[in-house]
DNA sequence: TTTTTTAATGCAATAGGGTTGCAGTTGCAA
DNA sequence: TTGCAACTGCAACCCTATTGCATTAAAAAA
């Protein structure tokens, strides 16, 4: 995995926002033309690759992804995601684990929880 | 609520399969020619507005509907879902329901939990 | 330092899901 | 039977995301 341009910004990106970004979030956050629409979603695919961001789907179905903790070897993300619809913002909730059980012979390779509603700072407003 | 052509052929499919379908797998099933695609949209969106289906949207990012068990005045769908990575299916599973609770002020309007793997009949081929 | 290797990038084209505007059709109530 | 509004078809469009291929540039090797 190579030390390039287009990848510090990103994850100095990622690192230092604690919502969820999609493609163009990023892209909207760099400075123009520091690289390629496509970059950016090759870079962020890279990161997940390496353990340092993660995928969430949102409900209207763009990819966001977000920093990780604390994933050395292998990804775990059963923590709840929030999108807020007025804001349209997707959080990590980190303390919330949802609890679950599936019926036998389920192998589970990924979990998705996300739930959407109006965040506290929309509902402040 | 009118009662056509398209939205009984469809919701007929909706309601005698047991996986959850998107766009053009509802397409797949209907009679060549019924009805233009974008009628399957409009249908499928109407139907929910009915409460006689539910919305899922899925890792991929496609929203698959799914028929309603009981919902007559409101949407309750706070049961898991799962996508099987092989066979590529997204089913209801009603008897899981996830359980979470939210930090103070957070408005809850929408669940989407979807959990992927490999299902059943896939892991025993 | 220079060379070499190959990962990473840019660009243009493409795919696929989903939406919109508008004219024409049809269910259904009056 | 008539009239209205809900529904549909069609074509165009938007947006997210992916792919193939030629070029560039990290970083290891010489």
């Amino acid at each position: 995995m190579r030390n390039t341009v287009a990848r510090d910004a990103i994850l100095e990106i990622i690192n230092t926002t604690d919502e969820a970004l999609s493609q163009s979030d990023v892209q909207a956050k760099l400075p123009e033309g520091l690289c390629n629409r496509v970059t950016i979603y090759r870079v962020l695919d890279r990161l997940v690759d390496e353990h340092l961001a993660h995928k969430i789907t949102n409900i209207d179905g763009v990819i966001k992804y977000a920093n990780c903790q604390s994933c050395t070897t292998k990804h775990k993300h059963n923590h709840l995601h929030f999108n807020c619809e007025r804001c349209n913002t997707v959080t990590c909730i980190e303390a919330v684990e949802p609890s679950f059980k599936l019926p036998a012979n389920y192998e589970v390779k990924n979990v998705n929880f996300l739930v959407s509603g109006i965040c506290p700072e929309c509902k402040g407003n």
